[in-house]
DNA sequence: TATTGTTATACTCTATAACTATA
DNA sequence: TATAGTTATAGAGTATAACAATA
């Protein structure tokens, strides 16, 4: 069990890591910016899903969800079809154009950091991201919990 | 040297961090927004220092650092006095009004945190710190770096 | 009656550019 | 001429609340 000040050290880093996402933020395309390529990201990495559960892995608001939706299909790079077993929703999906997308983004990413991280072996790198996709788990868990997990009994 | 595909999927995870801080900073009153904060942190952590050092750390534009110190000053949480070696500059520096509040929300957000680290040992929280400082470290040299560090003559 | 999603509105945070004062 | 800082303005991103449609 974690005690507080070492929580609070971590909780001073934490705010350090977003500046560094904010620097990586600043390299990508204007078309682009940060939270569209969240929203890329966790459909291309969880598949088809429905606006709540986007908004549950952005951590957002289901209204501003919306809206970066709406930006994504505008553009073409989503697909949102109605929900035959529950006519209120939606199921979005990334399309090969949104593919394209979110690829060139992640390389791009990847680039910016790869510059910062010469002196990190893949090791190092492995390391620190399995302790925050550890940190994911420890509060995601805790947040989608809230209601009991998502009845996912359609579509995957 | 870390490879692309590793600083990839390390960029996915960095965004899982920022939602965290998102979670972390909607639990600080509203007096103290994320970015006040992340202001005090970094006076209370470095000490006395001027406007252009202080937009390094937070890795803002100084014109929001600006906006940001004058919130600070109103609230009397920081001195912010002229330099006499360079009478352009200001040093700004936490008063004891500031270290407690800084001392209150840096107490809130390890409680948020550790309500949600309960399964996590004081090494593993460790360790991500200190991941998380040498990544600072990879990128705050660089930007830094690129006026070749601050001519810290006078003060400290 | 409760839930899914949308829209309107306001607030926080940030960047760009024009400006003042000093080096 | 260059630099430190301020202010005005604009643009992302997010939250709250009111709403429509469906369960």
């Amino acid at each position: 069990m974690a005690t507080k000040e070492h929580c609070a050290e971590l909780a001073r880093q934490l705010r350090v890591v977003i500046a560094v996402g904010r620097e990586v933020g600043r390299a990508l395309p204007p078309e682009t910016p940060p939270a569209t390529v969240a929203a890329l990201t966790i459909l291309g990495r969880h598949g088809e899903m429905r606006m709540s559960r986007l908004a549950e892995y952005l951590d957002v608001d289901m209204s501003v969800t919306s809206r970066h939706v709406a930006h994504l299909v505008e553009r073409g790079w989503i697909d949102r079809t109605p929900d035959a077993l529950d006519r209120r929703s939606r199921l979005l999906r990334l399309n090969p154009h949104g593919e394209k997308v979110l690829a060139a983004s992640s390389d791009r990413a990847a680039e910016v950091l790869a510059a910062h991280l010469s002196d990190w072996s893949d090791d190092d790198v492995d390391q620190l991201t399995g302790l925050l996709d550890r940190l994911r788990l420890s509060f995601g868990d805790c947040r989608t919990g809230a209601h009991a997990h998502p009845p996912r009994t359609h579509a995957n």
